[in-house]
DNA sequence: TTTGCTATATATCAATTAGATATATAAATG
DNA sequence: CATTTATATATCTAATTGATATATAGCAAA
C-alpha cells in the first residue's frame, strides 16, 4: 500500500501548534512555498482521520459572521507516530518539470520556440528565488520567535540552492539553443 | 479541469518513433530516470485514447512465446497537438521531497537523526548524479544516432545542476546540524 | 454605491498520478 | 534446479491535484 506524505505533513505542523486546516493550507501556500504544497481535499479528511485515531484531537471555536474555527492538536500518540515517521529512511523522489519534459521534445518546435520557454522557466525560478531571499530575511530580522526556525532556514537555503541550479542550468541552455541549427526542427515553418 | 501531463509525455515519445506502452515505461524508468516517470497505469489507458482520438494509430506485432506488441505511432494530428502543447506557457511546478518535509520538523528527533537522514538524501543524490554522468557520457561517444540527443543532452545536464545543488545543501545543512545545541529537542533520550 | 477582489473558513468532487500487483513466457544467473 | 530478470499487456486502489461550492466581512476602485 501506498504511504500518504500529507498525513505527516498535516501531522508535522500540528507539532508546531494547535492549528485548523485552513492554517496548515495557508502555511503550505506561503512559509514552504515552491517546495511543498497541500490542497484542502486532503487536510480535511485527513484531519477527521488523525482525530479518529486519537493522533489528534479536535475542539471548536465560534466565531461571529464567519464560520466557525476547527481546532486541531497534536496528542502524545501523534507526536511519536511522528517521530517514527521523521527517523524513518525516505523513498525516492522524481519530480516533474513540465518545462524539462517539453525541452525533450524540443526537436518537434523551433530553436526560437524553445528559447522562449526557457526563458519563461529562468524568469519564474528568479522569482521563486527572489521570494525564498525575502523569505529568510524576514526570518532572520525581525518577527517571530519560534523554535523550529533553525529548521525553516535550512529549507530556505534548499530554495536558494535549487533555484540558483535552476537558473543556471537556464542560462547553458540558452546558450546551446542558440548554437543550434534551426534546420534540425521538424516542425513546418508559418506559411 | 486538470490537464493531464502524461498525455503529452507519451505523445512526446511517440514523436521519436513508433514504440508499445511497454517501451515507453521503459525509457521513463532509464533515459531520463531522475527527472520524469510515469506508470501503468496511466500509459496504457492513454494509448488507447490517443489512438480513438486519431492522434496515433495501433498496430500489432505478434511474437512468440511473449505476449504481442502492441505498437502505437503518431499521426499527423497527434504531432499538430503536441507541437501545439510544446508552446504552451508551463504552470508552477512545487516539488515534494520527503527529505526537506522531514527536515521542517527536525525539532521533533535528535540533531543526530537529522544528520542521519541528510546524509542518506546526499548518498542518494550523489548516486543519482552518478547515474546522469554516466548516461550523458553514453550518449556522448559510442551508441545511437537520434537527432533528439541534443535536448536529450540538456536534460542530463539539468540532472546534473540540479542533484550538484542538492549535495551542496546537504554538506551545508550537515555542517548546520552539527553546530546545533541538541538539548533544544522535544524527543526524549532513550532510557 | 455597487461591483469586484481579498481574506476568513469548511468542505467536496472529478481528474490525475503513483505504486503495486496479476498474468504469462523465455532467458540468464546462481 | 530454483530464482531472478526481461519481455509485455493490463488493471486496481490509494494518494494527490486543482477547481469549485458555500457563506460572511472588509476594502478599494469605478
Amino acid at each position: 500500500m501506498k504511504k500518504s506524505k500529507t498525513r505527516f505533513a498535516v501531522l508535522g505542523i500540528l507539532s508546531y501548534g494547535p492549528m485548523s486546516g485552513y492554517d496548515i493550507k495557508k502555511f503550505y501556500g506561503q512559509s514552504v512555498a515552491g517546495f511543498w504544497s497541500e490542497s484542502y481535499g486532503q487536510i480535511y479528511p485527513i484531519l477527521k482521520r488523525l482525530a479518529g485515531e486519537g493522533l489528534a484531537t479536535k475542539s471548536v471555536r465560534k466565531q461571529e459572521g464567519k464560520p466557525d474555527r476547527h481546532i486541531y492538536a497534536i496528542t502524545e500518540k501523534g507526536r511519536e507516530e511522528l517521530q517514527q515517521w521523521l527517523v524513518e529512511p525516505t523513498g525516492r523522489y522524481i519530480g516533474r518539470h513540465e518545462a524539462l519534459l517539453k525541452l525533450m521534445f524540443g526537436k518537434q518546435i523551433s530553436v526560437a520556440d524553445n528559447i522562449i520557454q526557457i526563458k519563461r522557466f529562468r524568469a519564474r525560478q528568479r522569482n521563486e528565488l527572489k521570494e525564498v531571499e525575502e523569505l529568510k530575511e524576514r526570518f532572520i530580522n525581525e518577527e517571530v520567535d519560534d523554535p523550529n526556525i533553525p529548521f525553516w532556514q535550512l529549507a530556505f537555503s534548499y530554495g536558494e540552492h535549487v533555484n540558483r541550479a535552476y537558473i543556471e542550468w537556464a542560462e547553458e541552455t540558452l546558450a546551446a539553443l542558440r548554437k543550434m541549427d534551426d534546420t534540425d526542427s521538424t516542425r513546418k515553418e508559418p506559411d
